[in-house]
DNA sequence: CTCGATACTCAGATCATCTCTATATTGACC
DNA sequence: GGTCAATATAGAGATGATCTGAGTATCGAG
């Protein structure tokens, strides 16, 4: 699963919500480091929805222009929940070894090599 | 950053690894749950060498079969940090996310849309 | 003597994402 | 009155990391 879809299936997780709304809470969520482009978004929901992962919720017409609600579907929720168990594994892999590195030297030749 | 890469610069994190090594290093460290192709592998090698992230270590002869070994650049190790900075963002957002999404009752309609 | 493990390489295809563009409405600013 | 930013969706074309699959070669075990 790569970035942008990751964040769509998270940001639909508690409730539906429409394309626009999709960008601004992943904006929210990740703190403003992450903004989806709209031509990734709708690609993607096109994408996710044929696969099933989520689902149209409804339309609604504010001020002359449809809004289209998405919603998690369960296989949506469960993709989300082992991506997230994946993240949590890569996480703890990438720290302990970063760790293991500040221990030895950052790369001295010889004390990197000492235990292996 | 995509998976494999990803997982390549965890690998060389601690030490200095032959091209074969890293795929048996990633194995482990994920739990048998990624398995690096060798197409994948080379191809990335090469790429995150001209990229900076990595460098030759040395060269080594075994049983007529050369053995290069990449070691992580500071840069590498730099790329790498702030991988897991984001991994640990988007974990948290994901969690809670869901966390939430399960206290409302999992897509009812109604709850769903309370408090937002 | 075949099989599995070791070790690296390359060609071709896929496909999610990115960039750019288009369309349309509303409200704010000057 | 005109432009700009925000809201809202959509499509075309390009990119590029990754995947698949095959090839090459050595060694030890059964």
């Amino acid at each position: 699963m790569r970035e942008p879809t990751f964040w769509i299936l998270t940001a639909l997780a508690p409730q539906p919500r429409h394309g626009y709304g999709v960008i601004q809470q992943t904006t929210q969520l990740s703190g403003g480091t992450v903004t989806l482009q709209a031509g990734t978004l709708y690609a993607a929901l096109d994408r996710l929805t044929a696969e099933g992962l989520i689902e149209i919720d409804r339309d609604e017409i504010v001020d002359g222009r449809t809004r289209r609600y998405y919603r998690l579907t369960s296989d949506g929720a469960e993709a989300l929940g082992a991506e997230t168990e994946r993240l949590r594994r890569s996480l703890e892999a990438a720290t302990s070894q970063l760790a293991t590195r500040r221990r030895f030297g950052l790369g001295l030749a010889d004390a990197q090599r000492v235990a292996w």
